[in-house]
RNA sequence: GGGGGCAUAGCUCAAUGGUAGAGCAUCGGACUCUUAAUCCGCAGGCUGAAGGUUCGAGUCCUUCUGCCCUCACCA
């Protein structure tokens, strides 16, 4: 506490230290003269935004032309006898003596507060002006007039400081570069930044039309919970926690796709919900331990009609944040407007991964693991698919055969030997549903990086999904989809798996997965499974990653550009 | 976790191994239409932290901390 007092909260000789001390003084002079430093008792009457649009059409046609204004020998004439109360935060301080320009800052805009001897009220002028610095909040109350240069500005009448502000602003021509000191200050950023804070309102309005756009469609928003007792929803690492009274572990969600479905099973028929998942995982341009998802579900439907009102809600989003389908990423023009091309997974693999053979590996569990390998996925991958239909019957012996994958001529032997050895892959729909899980992951390395324009990837592999409804024609994959846009992952879709038995099985393989060593699995959830025999509507459900819709359609190249307060580890 | 880069005044940046500087901001002065105002002047530093090499380190070496990029991880 005694820390943070006045003159104490750092080393004296700084000079930030020095700066700090001196508007603490300038503070202390205001109170002097009976002007608190940090009153509540006046604000704006009008935006600065708003007194701009009531006089831009009155703008003189010589303004902006001082020597032609001079000649004339205009004095300052109000526009109307209207006086207007503003304020805003005090971005500079241009001093002339007599007269002092401050350019003011609110949230809608910018406008210029004329500070002139001859016009304020005199005890403002002495008492309010010298303590006046950029950084400030400020009020101020007064005509509006056009300046020889042709700027709007406010003759103003009087003046309050209703906030003094102690530290002083970054440099006012170069601002805050260090990213670093924009993610950790955030205040700083936006308080002198108008195109993040841009960014962030572009991002609301997202949000905001996300919820337009399903609540007009009969979609109900809920909130499930963000405490889970069991992993569920997703293949991704918890973060884990404790409550104390009910000594409980909890896991911070990473999905709320079960609870969204249990309420289908309960009768509400079309529901989403925008809000947090967390996942224990790295960070990285595309990652942030917390995000913002969309999940919807709607009965009745399929998960070719979700492809289609994405679509339609991707266009309505474009269209009102970007102005139009047509954006930009990281330089790249990204054409947003509808219809999508589909794109089978393997096709995916055959035409952007460059695999002639790619039907075969979605076939054929020792050609893929081949394949796998020569595209570049770890060896330990592989085994691990090979192996998980076994659980903890198998062998950990990944390092004794990532040297056999290393020559090229051995592969094929070693993964026929693999094969043989996890003698269950003799059933003719294990094998299917392995080999797809392999090509899942020649996709991933071969193919994923080159979406760009925006692609629905459909056909995915049963193994890779375990809550998704099997193929009618084809049990070996599911009736899903995913949308790329730029490499990224944004949203995610399928019909839901409604066969309480069939997602026993599924859950059963996940804990086989998770005993012969996979690290993100998803937890058996009885309880779900009880849901699900009480009997869920046909249905499909969709994900969508927010953060990544706001990098798309604000043109921003890293998440942490679109989160307000990016995790960072303690200064 | 691996590899690469960055860290100097409040902010933005300089400085061959040889006395740490500039612009902006601050402070003092001049100035009644500026908008990166202008002009004059004064201040402001444990060079991210700790070791080491050297007659001498902002600079070279080691370790640590933080951030960025990249890979790994990651529906």
């Amino acid at each position: 506490m005694s820390s943070r007092l006045p003159g104490h909260s750092d080393p004296p000789e700084t000079t930030l230290a020095r700066i700090m001390d001196e508007r603490r003084a300038k503070a202390r002079a205001l109170r002097t003269a009976g002007s608190d430093p940090y009153r509540n008792d006046i604000g704006p009457a009008i935006s600065l935004a708003e007194v701009r649009a009531r006089y831009q059409a009155t703008r003189p046609a010589s303004a902006g032309d001082p020597a032609a204004a001079r000649d004339k020998g205009e004095g300052i004439a109000p526009i109307d006898g209207e006086v207007h109360r503003v304020g805003g935060r005090a971005m500079g301080k241009r001093g002339f003596g007599k007269t002092v320009f401050v350019p003011l800052r609110d949230t809608t805009g910018d406008l210029q507060l004329y500070l002139n001897v001859d016009h304020l009220d005199p005890g403002d002028f002495a008492a309010i002006v010298p303590q006046l610095d950029a950084g400030d909040l400020v009020v101020a109350e007064g005509p509006a007039f056009w300046t020889r240069r042709g700027e709007l500005s406010i003759l103003a009448k009087r003046l309050w400081i209703t906030t003094k502000a102690l530290r002083p602003l970054p440099d006012k021509w170069h601002g805050m570069t260090d990213v670093e000191l924009r993610y950790r200050q955030r205040y700083v950023d936006l308080a002198i930044s108008p195109e993040v804070r841009e960014v962030f309102r572009r991002r609301s309005q997202i949000v905001t039309g996300i919820r337009r756009f399903l609540d007009a469609r009969g979609f109900l928003e809920v909130e499930t919970p963000m405490l889970h007792p069991i992993i569920s929803g997703a293949a991704a690492r918890p973060f884990q926690t404790h409550h104390n009274a009910l000594d409980m572990d909890l896991y911070l969600r990473i999905a709320p796709e079960l609870y969204l479905k249990r309420l289908v099973v309960g009768g509400f028929e079309r529901v989403y919900e925008v809000n947090r998942n967390f996942r224990n995982e790295g960070l990285s341009r595309k990652h942030n331990p917390e995000f913002t998802m969309l999940e919807l579900y709607q009965a009745y439907a399929t998960y070719t009609d979700l492809m289609a009102m994405t679509e339609e809600l991707f266009g309505e989003l474009a269209r009102e944040v970007s102005g139009g389908t047509r954006v930009a990423w990281e330089g790249v023009a990204l054409d947003l407007a509808p219809p999508w091309r589909r794109l089978s997974v393997r096709d995916a693999v055959r035409e952007l991964g460059g695999v002639a053979e790619a039907s075969r590996i979605f076939e054929d569990p020792a050609f893929a693991a081949e394949a796998a390998i020569a595209a570049g996925v770890p060896a330990a991958d592989v085994v691990g698919v090979l192996r998980a239909p076994l659980g903890d019957q198998a062998g950990h012996d990944a390092e004794a055969v990532k040297a056999g994958f290393k020559d090229p001529a051995q592969r094929p032997g070693v993964a026929r030997a693999l094969l043989e050895r996890y003698s269950d892959l003799a059933d003719p729909e294990a094998r299917r549903i392995a080999a797809g899980h392999l090509g899942y992951l020649v996709f991933e390395a071969t193919a994923e990086a080159k979406l760009v324009q925006p692609t629905f990837l459909t056909e995915f592999p049963l193994a890779v999904s375990p809550l998704a409804r099997r193929n009618d024609r084809d049990g070996a994959f599911c009736d899903r989809f995913e949308l790329f846009i730029s490499g990224k992952e944004i949203a995610n879709g399928f019909s839901e798996l409604n066969d309480p038995d069939d997602q026993r099985s599924r859950f059963l393989a996940q804990a086989r997965a998770r005993a012969a060593g996979a690290a993100e699995t998803m937890d058996f959830d009885e309880d779900y499974c009880r849901a699900l025999e009480v009997g869920m509507p046909p249905t499909a459900g969709e994900g969508m990653g927010v953060d990544r819709i706001a990098m798309v359609l604000t043109d921003q190249p890293s998440i942490r550009d679109v989160i307000l307060f990016p995790l960072m580890r303690p200064e």
